[in-house]
DNA sequence: GTAGGTGCAAATCATTTGCCGGCGG
DNA sequence: CCGCCGGCAAATGATTTGCACCTAC
């Protein structure tokens, strides 16, 4: 059984047969998965599951605790097993690939800021885009979850200026 | 003149009627606001400015560098000024209000994250959610744009688990 | 047997776009 | 004058919901 499996039975939710392959793919699933991802490769298995099943059985289960919620910013949502260590993701610029990593600084530095501020930390949403460091051979690439990378529209017109992109990658 | 339509000139862009409303709103805002907020305003000077000038003007002044585009989260995109000081936003869980505040401490961070990962930081989306410290009186309570604090949607049913929220407040 | 789960289609919501007449430089 | 600009309405895309039927426990 499968900890995903798991994590159901102990929030003591049912189990229809979609909601078994819903969690079959999850757990099978490499990459953070989005609703349509998800239903497209459930469809495979089994092509009578809605997409509104989908959606409704990922809400019951991120309100239950058994999945969170990831917001990269394409306006998708991706979805990922609740209980794994907490941790923050980069996103790969050139390919969109998202690599977990751990870095308990990270809430400590907005713990202190907000402190800082008058405010105690409740929580924060962090993305890091970054680009591969050619000066050497990436270690482990994983979680190829196909996030667009954040690129600008097309839409071009004139171009008087310089192309300054992104949030402040600070000095 | 604002400094909002010095931008726009330096980006050789015309100004019609409804450019120099939208710019002149902006201006007079004190908080972040969205195409709608945008709308709605710009609408109470000149009721006949359609939403889908607000979009374009919007998307137009961010690809000049006029503007930039904040994603709170909540599905509805922000504006703000793109000349000001490099910063990240605090939102206040309370009342969705929302703080501006510079820390290099981060952007320093997350470089070396990256680094250590084998990339280089092209930029980071963050957003710090977080209650006021009821120790002492808020310093000043700045920027009030309504983002709806991120809370977990009215759906309800059981509820066999312990409530633990939002990403990573980190240990 | 009954509350909860599901499919389908229609509804939301923010945002975008086609079309076409009108204005700014 | 001419190409960008703006209004309107229809189109998108992700996600939600009303309704009636079905099924897990």
């Amino acid at each position: 059984m499968t900890s995903l499996e798991r994590l159901c039975q102990e929030r003591g939710l049912s189990m229809s047969r979609q909601r078994r392959l819903i969690i079959r793919v999850l757990s099978e699933a490499r990459t953070h998965l989005s609703a349509a991802d998800l239903h497209q490769r459930v469809t495979e298995l089994d092509p009578d599951i809605s997409l509104a099943t989908i959606y409704r059985t990922l809400t019951i289960f991120e309100e239950e605790g058994v999945l969170k919620r990831l917001d990269f910013g394409d306006r998708k949502m991706r979805y990922e097993q609740a209980d794994k260590e907490p941790h923050d993701h980069l996103l790969d610029t050139t390919d969109g690939s998202v690599v977990e990593f751990q870095a308990p600084e990270v809430a400590a530095l907005l713990a202190t800021i907000a402190a800082r501020l008058g405010y105690r930390l409740d929580g924060y949403r962090l993305d890091v885009f970054a680009s591969p460091d050619d000066s050497r051979a990436e270690s482990a690439r994983a979680c190829v979850t196909a996030v667009q990378p954040p690129a600008k529209r097309p839409r071009s017109r004139h171009h008087h200026h310089d192309g300054r992109e992104h949030s402040a990658p600070g000095r």
